[in-house]
DNA sequence: ATTTGCCTACCTAATGATAGATAGATTCCT
DNA sequence: AGGAATCTATCTATCATTAGGTAGGCAAAT
């Protein structure tokens, strides 16, 4: 029994995305990857924007619900900050990727608007996450810098092609929630 | 009396791929844009990855050198993160871009070969004036923890097209330094 | 005389996207 | 129940455009 089109496509273009960025993935790429031609991959995905949007979507969607609970009384924030932590890291070391929405945040303004609207709207809610997990706590951390700290560690983790960005990073952030 | 040539290429290339991505400029691009067909570019830099290499390093070279002295000992730790900020900062506010090596790093492993060795020496470089700057200094800080706290906010300032987690990352780091 | 810088003209490959056809299900009407 | 209409998912074939890159020529500067 395949897998969903849908999702056999959005994971490859994902997956194609994280590394290589959204110029870095074409409808052919994707169409060759699960055996069917381009065509039908317009099919279900009519425009590259449409694409971009709903891989976006779905990663945004996924990432914050793995993130748990903001507001569980039995954690500590440095709790969850830690678990903010993991998902990173473990982002990175799956298959040495980024954020998807760091490689696509660093171009938003080259993204179709429909792709570009997705990215903002994963900040949106990422730092709500953040701000609600900080509440309890009198840390001078603010969402953007905690945010800001894990994506850059993440780059440049990739760039240098070490972890310790990322190890460093947790470090920081989790002794200072 | 017009800019020598090939700084009048590397100028685009530079601005567009900071805006766009590597994948998101073109021969072409360049050469309308200064008024001269594609296969003059091609004649200065005979190859993307050449373009690109030189892009990067002469981006590194500036970069390095604007932020000065890592080790006068007539400053603190936190004058040069100041400095350090205000080179992220005034490149934000410039035009809406954010650092080139933000954009390259994140898709490092798309680059050509001779591009990304210069992406990963702009990080040596970069993490050797950190920690030279830092050294007088007891601070908890990493090289690697200031320089992704940069990084990440100005892709995050651009992605929610706000200076705010900028000028975050800026008093955070400076507070510690 | 040679080099420098640019041109015209072109090539091959790839891109996003569309049109039209087809086989197989499914749904709907009588 | 049986036939008609529709839907789903794919195909082939193709389009216009753009990509990086090259060959060969021409004029001015050295």
């Amino acid at each position: 029994m395949p897998k969903d089109r849908n999702e056999q496509i959005l994971d490859f273009a994902e997956r194609e995305i994280r590394k290589n960025g959204f110029d870095g993935v074409s409808f052919r790429d994707i169409a060759d990857a699960i055996g069917v031609k381009s065509a039908s991959v317009h099919y279900h995905f009519p425009t590259k924007a449409h694409l971009g949007a709903e891989v976006t979507r779905r990663y945004a969607n996924r990432f914050i619900e793995a993130l748990g609970s903001a507001s569980d009384p039995s954690e500590t924030s440095s709790d969850r900050m830690r678990r903010l932590a993991d998902g990173y890291i473990e982002a990175y070391k799956q298959d040495t990727s980024t954020c998807l929405c760091a490689v696509l945040g660093s171009v938003v303004n080259h993204l179709p608007d429909e792709t570009s609207k997705e990215v903002r709207a994963y900040y949106v809610q990422l730092q709500d996450w953040v701000r609600a997990s900080l509440a309890q706590s009198d840390t001078t951390l603010t969402p953007n810098v905690v945010i800001g700290a894990f994506q850059g560690a993440m780059v440049l983790a990739l760039s240098t092609n070490d972890v310790a960005p990322l190890i460093e990073a947790n470090n920081h952030i989790v002794s200072l929630a």
